[in-house]
RNA sequence: CGGGGUGUGGCUCAGAUGGUAGAGCGCCACGUUCGGGACGUGGAGGCCGAAGGUUCAAAUCCUUUCACUCCGACCA
């Protein structure tokens, strides 16, 4: 991080973090903006980066027994309505289609801003018998909802995502599954996005339109602001009582299943960016990097250069690596700034006096460290490198989330803290509410992220009333 | 939805008191270069976000509108 600034085009983070990123998001060429309001358009770098997320995440699903499927991009209104706190929270920010075909249409559709209806509906025809319990379903797909304001990744009007929807027969059974998929997405965050992160319930407050309770993972950005990352859902037998799902159980009585759903959502990449990103551009978290290795041909015009470049990369390939080759006849010097900026784990330099040599110059983006390595082995080096980098990552956002994560016991303090010091607030709550809305004014926009798994006894009372405190409550401010 | 900012070649911007568009970078061609954003020569590219209005004349003044962006409120 102490590395001096070589990309004079992108805003310092210091500066301006949120130049800093939309910077980041062009110039590393992950999305650009598009005709439509508040909808980008996902370059192929930044996509490339979706197909890798949605690769091992789906491989982590599967490994649990879900299955894909595909609902319909309409829901009729009718649909949509069954459920009274599902349609509140989503009536504000539905598109809704009103003609087809020239045609007014009798009932109007919305383009779905999440699918639990549809899911429900198909899980009516479906589900008769405990033998069908439990449906593990999941899709990726896209999803609208009109937001006010806009930012790449973070919020736009339409993003992709991946909402997994099940059934089961018991309580009990989709408990487990709400906090097995929390589970999967925390190990995801942490062993391929390289972000270790913040988990628990969110407060009755802060929950999501319709369920019982709704637990989350929250990552934080390098500026101290918290992201929702990802959320999974106990809807209990809300849905199906109100959808009319039943089942007759094993003793032939009919019972209501019992639902879960659970999402993560393009904005990871905004995680990703804001997390790992530094001054020289993106970092890429090496299992999610489109280009795990870019390859600089030194003096490529001398013999044999290129054709070593060349044999290199396919051996690194063959090794089961994302290599480029870049065969541009830019200079050495705008290259290596192009790759740092464009976040590639490790940069290989190889010239005349390296092929003489057998080595190479291996450049870590993570720490900037520069090592000699030997052509002989060098797979493994490269992946011992990458690996590198993963830890480095991994460390080096381990350290800001410790540093920037307070504890109050007073009011005053609080207060304090989400004035001066950005980051996360631990304090003690009464479970009120009231206190969490009193906090947010106070602060101008302090919110509880969740109670966290692992609870601390800080106080006894709640940071804000003084009453008896129920829990610990992880606060900040949001994205 | 409230408050602020910005719209001029691909990008960053310059265009006082209105007179019909410039620079740097980038791009294309050729040549020389090549170990931290190289250089030379030649070339292409914009009626100034959009629509009205004032004027002999508008990038410039007025009105409206749209988009983007930042800060709030709302949300993944």
């Amino acid at each position: 991080m102490a590395e001096k600034k070589l990309v004079e085009s992108i805003t310092s983070m210091d500066v301006d973090f949120a130049q800093w990123y939309t910077d980041v998001v062009r110039k590393a060429e992950l999305a650009d903006y598009s005709g439509v309001k508040g909808c980008m358009i996902i370059r192929p770098y930044g996509y490339a980066i979706w197909e890798n997320i949605q690769k091992d995440l789906d491989a982590r699903f599967k490994a649990l027994g879900h299955e894909n499927v595909y609902m319909p991009l309409f829901i009729p209104e009718s649909l949509l309505q069954k459920e009274k706190d599902h349609v509140e929270g989503f009536a504000p920010e539905c598109a809704w289609v009103t003609f087809g075909g020239g045609n007014q249409l009798s009932e109007r559709l919305a383009v779905r801003p999440t699918s639990e209806t549809l899911f429900c509906e198909h899980f009516r025809s479906i589900i008769h018998s405990y033998r069908d319990l439990p449906k593990l379903y999941n899709q990726w797909v896209n999803v609208v909802r009109w937001e006010k304001t806009t930012r790449p990744f973070l919020r736009t009007s339409e993003f992709l995502w991946q909402e997994g929807h099940t059934m089961h027969a018991t309580e009990e059974e989709a408990r487990e599954e709400v906090l097995r998929m929390l589970k999967v997405y925390e190990d995801f965050y942490l062993e391929t996005l390289a972000i270790p992160a913040v988990t628990g319930r969110k407060t009755e407050k802060e929950k999501f339109a319709g369920a019982v309770e709704t637990y989350t993972i929250e990552p934080m950005m390098h500026n101290g602001v918290a992201l929702q990352g990802g959320t999974s859902h106990y809807f209990g037998d809300g849905f199906a009582r109100a959808f009319d799902i039943t089942f007759t159980d094993k003793d032939n009585t009919i019972r209501y299943p019992h639902q879960t759903s659970w999402g993560v959502s393009t904005r990871m990449i905004g995680a990703i960016i804001m997390t790992h990103g530094d001054d020289n551009g993106l970092i890429l978290p090496p299992k999610v990097a489109p280009v795990q290795v870019a390859i600089i041909p030194v003096q490529m015009h001398k013999e044999g250069v290129l054709e070593k470049a060349r044999e290199v990369a396919d051996a690194l390939r063959a090794a089961g690596l994302r290599v480029k080759v870049d065969e541009s006849d830019n200079s050495p010097g705008w290259k290596f700034a192009e790759y740092e900026m464009k976040g590639v784990p490790v940069r290989l330099e190889l010239g005349p006096r390296d092929i003489q040599n057998g080595s190479c110059v291996l450049v870590s983006r993570a720490t900037g460290e520069k090592t000699v390595v030997s052509l002989d082995g060098l797979a493994a080096s490269v992946q011992e490198a990458l690996d590198g980098v993963h830890n480095a990552l991994v460390e080096r956002v381990r350290k800001n989330l410790a540093a920037k994560t307070f504890t109050a016991t007073t009011f005053d303090e609080f207060l304090d803290h989400a004035a001066n010091h950005p980051g996360f607030i631990k304090a003690m709550w009464c479970g009120d509410a009231a206190c969490e809305e009193k906090v947010k004014d106070a602060t101008g926009g302090v919110k509880s992220r969740c109670i966290p798994f692992e609870e601390e006894q800080l106080s006894p009372v709640c940071v804000c009333c003084g009453r008896p405190a129920k829990h610990m409550l992880v606060w900040g401010r949001q994205y």
